[in-house]
DNA sequence: AGTCGTTATTGAAGCGTTTCAAACCGGTGA
DNA sequence: TCACCGGTTTGAAACGCTTCAATAACGACT
C-alpha cells in the first residue's frame, strides 16, 4: 500500500541506493538527481519506513521514560524538559507511567528493550535493580532520574531528598509545631523514605517534638484525602499540628478534605507543607509552601547524561548531579498559631 | 550484541521458525521443545527485536495521540483513558504535544507516519485537515477526540462546546451578570471558538448583556495571568463583571492575579468560570466553577473507535460520538453580587 | 507392505532500509 | 593513446523477524 523506496528509484529512474543517498547525504548526489528524486518522493507521497529504517540500524533513535505518574504535574514537566533536550539532538521520548507498581514498571521496560531504545530514563519503584543492569548490559544506558545512584553504579540527576525532608521539618518546627504527621507513601519508594528520614533527623534535635508517620498507598491526591479523613476522625489531644506531606498531589488532597469539613483551619490548626512545587500549590485555597525541585531542568539535565552515556559506550564515566531543593513559603505554614 | 533469534536456535539445536513459533503460537510447538526453547531464550537474555517484528507486520502496534498541551491535566487524563483502553487490546499509545503550533502538529503525524502507527487519535490545531485525509489514504484510520467532525468524513469523540459555552454563559447570565469577558485563544482552535459562539447565542437573547472577547496566545496559566493584569489596568466602568475562561487552566491564572493584587474579590467583584473542571479546579484558592467533559471516557472511546476502524479497513463506518458538558457550580461564581 | 493422516519441524522468501565495494563516466596529464 | 582521477551511481548484502509451503517422522488403517 504505502510506497518504498523501492518505488521512488522506479519513478525516478534511479537505484534505491542512490535514493537513500537523497534522503540521508543529499551533498554527494547530484543536484538533478536530488531534484528527480525528490520530485518522484513528493508525486508518490512516500514516507520513510522507521522500523526498516531501525532494524538496519540496529537501535532507535528515542528514549524511553518511566515515571511514577503520568499524571503528576511534577513528571510531565520533568518530562516536558527532557523532550525538549532530546528533540534537539534527533531523538523523541517515550514516556510510560508505572503507577506505583513494580509489576507495571518492569513491563515497560520490557517494552522499551524490545524496541531498542537508546537510553533509558527512569523515576523506579523498583529498589532491585537488576533489570536496569541487565539493560545496561545489553548496551542501553541507564540514567535515573529524581533518584541518586547510592553505590554510583548509575548514572543520576536527583534532588537531595534528605535535605528536603529537612527543610520542611525545619520549617514547620520554626512555625513553632511539634505535632508533626508525615503523610506519604509506599515507603519503599526511595524519593518517599529519603524524605523522611531528612524530617526525622531534624525532629530528633528538638526536645518534645515528634514525627507521625502515615504511609499512603500512592501520592495522589485521593490518598491524601483519605488520610486527612483519618486525621480529622482523630480526639484533639492526638491530633497532629503539622502535616508534611511527601507531594504536592497528597498535600492538595489533604487540604482539600481539611477545608472541606470545615472544622479544622489552615495553617491555625493545622499547618501543611507539600514537596516539588508544582504551578497548582500555588492557586490551592489555602496556597501551599512547598519544597521546591527544578523538574524541567532535571529532565533536561538527564538527557544530556544520557546523550553522552550513549556516545561513550560500555566505558562511560559515571555522573551523579544532584539538585539542592529549596523552601518556598507560603500561606499553609505560616500566619496561625 | 543482543541475542537474535538465530541465536536462540542455534543454541536450542532448532531452526528460526520453530523459535518464532516458540514465541507466537506456543500451542502448535511440542512441550518438549517449547522448554528446550524457553530455557536458551533465558540462558541468552533474548529480547525481541521490535523493528524486525514490525517491519515484516508492516504496521506497529501502537496509536499516535496528538494533543495540544501535555502538561494540561485535562489532556493527560484524556491520555490516561485513551493507554488504559489501548493496553486491554495490546496496543501502546504515543503522545506528542502539538503546543497550538500547526507546524509541530505536522512534524509529530509526520513521525507517527514514519513509524507506521495503526491509527491517529488527534485534537487538532490546524483546521486544514488534509495530511489526516492523506493519513487515511495511506490507511492508517484517524479519529478526533474533543473536536466533532463538521462534516461527518472522520469518526470523531467530543464534547458539545458550543452547548458548553451556553452552559457557561447561562449560569454568569442567572447569577446577575452582565458585563462577560471571554478570554482564550488561539480563536483559531475550534474548542475556543465554539465555545464563545455558544456564550454569544444566549447572551445575545438578554438585552443589556454583552460579551466581550480577550483573545490569548495559549491555554496556559501564564497566559490567564496575563490578561487578568490587563483587566485589572481597566477603569472600573469598563470592566467586567464575570470571566469566563475557555479553559481552568486560564481561569486559574486569572485566578491567581486577581486574589494576588487582592483589588478585585472573586465572585463578589467579578465572578469567574472555566472549562474542564480539571481536579485542581475544586482545590483553587477560590473553588471554580467549570463545565465538566469526561476526559477519561472520551480518551477510552476514541480508542475503541480507531479500533473498530483498524478492524474494519477502508470501507469503515464513520462515527461521531457527542458527549454533552456538565456545569459543576463552585464557589468563584455563587455568593457575591 | 503400502497408504493415508496427523503432528512437528524446517528452510527460504521477503518486509524496507542503509551501507559499501565496485562500476561507470567524462575529463586530464603523461 | 592510455592510465588515472574525482564525482556519481549502482547492486547486493545484511539487519531480525514471521509466514508458509514442503518435508519428516511415526502410527494407524487397509
Amino acid at each position: 500500500m504505502a510506497a518504498s523506496i523501492r518505488d521512488v528509484a522506479r519513478e525516478a529512474g534511479v537505484s534505491v541506493g542512490t535514493v537513500s543517498n537523497v534522503l540521508n547525504r543529499p551533498e554527494i548526489v547530484a543536484a538533478a538527481t536530488v531534484a528527480r528524486v525528490t520530485q518522484a518522493i513528493e508525486h508518490l507521497g512516500f514516507v520513510r519506513n522507521d522500523a526498516a529504517r531501525q532494524l538496519r540500524a540496529g537501535r532507535s533513535s528515542s528514549f524511553g521514560l518511566v515515571v511514577l505518574d503520568t499524571r503528576n504535574p511534577f513528571f510531565m514537566d520533568l518530562a516536558h524538559g527532557a523532550q525538549r533536550r532530546a528533540i534537539d539532538d534527533g531523538y523523541t521520548v517515550l514516556m510510560g507511567g508505572s503507577d506505583d507498581s513494580p509489576q507495571r514498571e518492569h513491563s515497560i521496560l520490557e517494552m522499551f528493550e524490545e524496541h531498542r531504545v537508546a537510553g533509558v530514563l527512569i523515576s523506579p519503584v523498583d529498589t532491585d535493580l537488576t533489570q536496569l543492569w541487565r539493560l545496561r548490559q545489553a548496551g542501553i544506558p541507564v540514567v535515573l532520574v529524581d533518584r541518586g545512584s547510592s553505590d554510583r553504579s548509575f548514572s543520576s540527576v536527583s534532588v537531595d531528598d534528605v535535605e528536603g525532608g529537612r527543610i520542611a521539618a525545619r520549617h514547620l518546627l520554626e512555625q513553632g509545631r511539634r505535632r508533626i504527621a508525615f503523610v506519604g507513601g509506599p515507603l519503599g519508594i526511595k524519593q518517599v523514605s529519603d524524605r523522611v528520614n531528612g524530617a526525622r533527623s531534624v525532629i530528633a534535635e528538638v526536645a518534645g517534638a515528634t514525627l507521625e508517620v502515615r504511609e499512603t498507598q500512592a501520592l495522589s491526591v485521593l490518598e491524601g484525602r483519605r488520610i486527612a479523613e483519618e486525621i480529622l476522625a482523630l480526639p484533639a489531644d492526638r491530633r497532629p499540628d503539622a502535616v508534611f506531606a511527601a507531594n504536592d498531589l497528597l498535600a492538595m488532597g489533604v487540604l482539600q478534605a481539611l477545608v472541606m469539613t470545615g472544622s479544622l483551619r489552615v495553617p491555625e490548626d493545622i499547618a501543611l507543607i507539600g514537596y516539588d512545587d508544582i504551578d497548582f500549590a500555588s492557586a490551592a485555597v489555602v496556597p501551599i509552601t512547598s519544597v521546591r525541585q527544578p523538574a524541567v531542568e532535571i529532565g533536561a539535565t538527564a538527557v544530556g547524561l544520557l546523550l553522552s552515556e550513549a556516545r561513550a559506550g560500555a566505558d562511560a564515566v559515571r555522573e551523579q548531579i544532584e539538585f539542592t531543593p529549596e523552601l518556598v513559603v507560603r500561606a499553609s505554614t505560616v500566619g496561625g498559631a
